[in-house]
DNA sequence: TATGAATGAGTTTTCATTCAT
DNA sequence: CATGAATGAAAACTCATTCAT
C-alpha cells in the first residue's frame, strides 16, 4: 500500500490557487491544475470528491492564512497605533508576498456559493480576540466587530487590488494607516 | 423596430448578470444566458464578438452604475458629514436594491483578467471631483484619491458583502458612517 | 437556421443499435455511437438528453417493432394453426432479418432501470387483441395474456438466441410450432 | 487462512451479482464491487485477470445454479406431470428466491461476448438427461433437446421477468404449468 | 436581423488496471 | 496475500462559437 503523498496534495493546492491568479477562477480546469502539479487529473478526484469540493475546501482552508499571517506580527507591547499599522501594513505585505493566495481568496470570497461556506469574521477571530483587548484596556475605540473589520482590512485590501494603479503615488498605504490610526482612543 | 433590438440587448445583459449572480461568473455560459434572455445562442453573437468581449463590454458599462447612482443622491447644500452619509448609505443601498449588478461588478473586479479593464478611479472620477471640492472647501481631510475611496467604498461594501451574517447587528452601517464621518473631516 | 436533421436521428439510433449487438450494451459509447453515425458527439444531446435517456427513447420505440412486423403478417382468414405458425415463424425471421434490434430490445429488456420501462404487454396489445378474437371463436384456447405470450414469444426467442448452436438441427422451429399448435389450440 | 481466502472471493462475486441486479451490467465498476465486497479493487486481480474474465467466471460458474437447483428437486418417483410442475415451478421460486442471480444470469446471457461462452444446452445437461430417460419411457414427447429447453425453461422465466406485472394475475404459473403437461404423452 | 442545429475542442469525472508497500 | 494510492485512457457531457436558412 502506498501511503497519501502529503506533498502530492500541496502541490494540487498551490497549482490551483497560481493559475487561478493567472487565469482567473474561470480558466481554472481540472486538467490544467493536474499537469501543474504534475498529477493525473485523477489524482486529484483522490483528494477530493469534485472539482466543486475541491475550491470549497482549499477556500475554506486558505480564507485563514492571511489572518494567521497577521496574528503572527501582533506583539503584546504594540500600542494601539503600532497595532493598527502592524495589521493594515501587514495585510498589505501579505498581499504582495502571497499574491496568488491573496487574489483567490479574493476570488472565492466574491463567488456567492463559495462565499457563504466561510465568514470573515471566524477567519479572523484570533485578530478579533486582540482587537478586544485593546479596547477593553481603552486603546482602541470601542465599535462593532463588522465595523472594525470593515475598516481595517476592507480599505487595505482595496488598494491592494488595485496596486498597479495605486503604486504611483506610493504614500496611499501610509495615509490609509495615518488616518486609520484616528481609530485610536 | 429599433426598439425591439435594444430590449434584446438589455435582457441580454440583465439574463447575464442575473445568472452570474445565481451561479457565479462559472456557471453563466452563453446558453443559459441565450435562454435566460430568451434569444438564440446565436443571437448574443450579433451583439457580441465573444463571450469574453460581452463580459468586458458589459462589466466596463455596469462598473459606472453604483457610482452614477451615488451622484445622483449628492446635493450641493450637504455638508461634508452629510455628504459622507449619503455616499456610504447611498453605497449600501444599491448594493440591496441592484443585488445582482453589485455582485457582478465584485465578482469581475477580482476576475485578474476583467480587472485591469477597468480602473476604479475613473468609474467614480464625478464623485471624486465632489469630494475635491468639498476638501477644496475644507469641509473633507485632504488625502489622495485612493485612499479617500478605499476608505469610503471599500468598508460598506464589506459590510454589503456579509450582508446575511451582519443583518443581526443592523447598526453596524451606522457605526461605520459614524466613524467615517470622524475620520475623513 | 438549420431544420433538425431527421436523417441524423435514425442515423444515430442505427449506429447505437448496431453497435450494441457488437460490443454489447457495455462497449457502446456515445464516442463510437456518434462516429458510427458521422456525426459529432455534441449532436447527440441536441437530441437526446443523456445516455441513459437515450438508451430509454429508442428501446422504449424499438421494442414495439418486433410486434409491428408480425401485425403486418396476420391475415383475417389464417386459422388458429397458421396463426400460430405466422407468430412464431415470423418472431424468428425477424430476430434473423433485424438481429440487431432483436439483440437491442433483448439487452434492454434485461437491464433492470431500463426494463421497468417497458410492458411487454403493452408492446403486443395488437397482436393480443387478435388473440383475444381467436380465443372467442374457439380457435385458440382460453389462457390469460401472459402466459399466452409467455409460450408464444419466449421459447421462439429463446432459439433465436441460440442459433448458432441451434442451426444444426434447423428442425427445432418445426417442432416448436407443430408442438405449439398442440399446445395453444 | 484458506478459509478468509474463499470467503473474499465469494463476497467479491455475491457483490458483483448483487450490483448488477441493482443497477445493470454497465453500473457494476470495479470500485464499487470491491467497495461492497469490502476489499480493495487491487485485490479482485488476485483473483482474476480482468473484470472481463471474472465476468466470464461468474457467468460460467452460475449460469449452472438454476439447473442445478432444479435437479435437486427432480425425484425418480415422479411421474412426467409431475416432472414438468416440479422444473417450472422450481425456475419461477428459483427466480424469486435468488432475484440477484437470476437477474446476473439473463443479463450476462444477452451480451453477445460473454453470452457466446456459456451454452443452455452444457448448463441443463442433467435435467435434460432426465428427460430423455422421461422420453424413453414414454411419459414425455419426444422432441429435440433445444425444442424441449425452450419450452420448458424460456415460458417461466418470461414470466419472472415480467413478475411485478404479472402478480395481479398470479394464476398464469398454474396455467402455464397446466397448459405445459399438455407435453405429456 | 435572427435563429436552432451543429460541432471541435474542451470540460469534469470515472474507468480498469498497476504500483509500492 | 492484501492494500489504498496512483494513473492513462476513456467515459459522459458542455462549451463557445459557427453554419445554413
Amino acid at each position: 500500500m502506498r501511503l497519501k503523498d502529503e506533498d502530492k496534495q500541496r502541490r494540487i493546492k498551490e497549482a490551483m490557487v497560481s493559475l487561478i491568479l493567472q487565469e482567473g477562477i474561470n480558466g481554472a480546469s481540472v486538467a490544467k491544475i493536474a499537469s501543474r502539479a504534475q498529477v493525473s487529473p485523477a489524482t486529484i478526484y483522490i483528494y477530493y470528491d469534485s472539482k466543486e469540493a475541491m475550491l470549497g475546501e482549499v477556500f475554506r482552508e486558505y480564507a485563514h492564512r492571511p489572518y494567521r499571517y497577521l496574528a503572527e506580527r501582533v506583539r503584546p507591547e504594540m500600542n494601539g497605533s503600532e497595532l493598527i499599522d502592524a495589521l493594515v501594513r501587514g495585510c498589505y505585505e501579505y498581499s504582495a508576498a502571497h499574491e496568488d493566495v491573496f487574489s483567490f481568496v479574493e476570488q472565492c470570497s466574491r463567488c456567492p456559493s463559495l462565499a457563504e461556506t466561510v465568514c470573515e469574521k471566524d477567519c479572523g477571530c484570533d485578530i478579533l480576540d486582540v482587537i478586544h483587548e485593546y479596547q477593553r484596556r481603552g486603546e482602541l475605540r470601542r465599535m462593532s466587530d463588522w465595523t472594525f473589520a470593515s475598516l481595517l482590512f476592507a480599505p487595505v485590501r482595496f488598494l491592494a487590488m488595485n496596486r498597479s494603479s495605486v503604486c504611483a503615488e506610493e504614500n496611499a498605504l501610509e495615509e490609509l494607516i495615518e488616518t486609520l490610526q484616528g481609530l485610536l482612543r
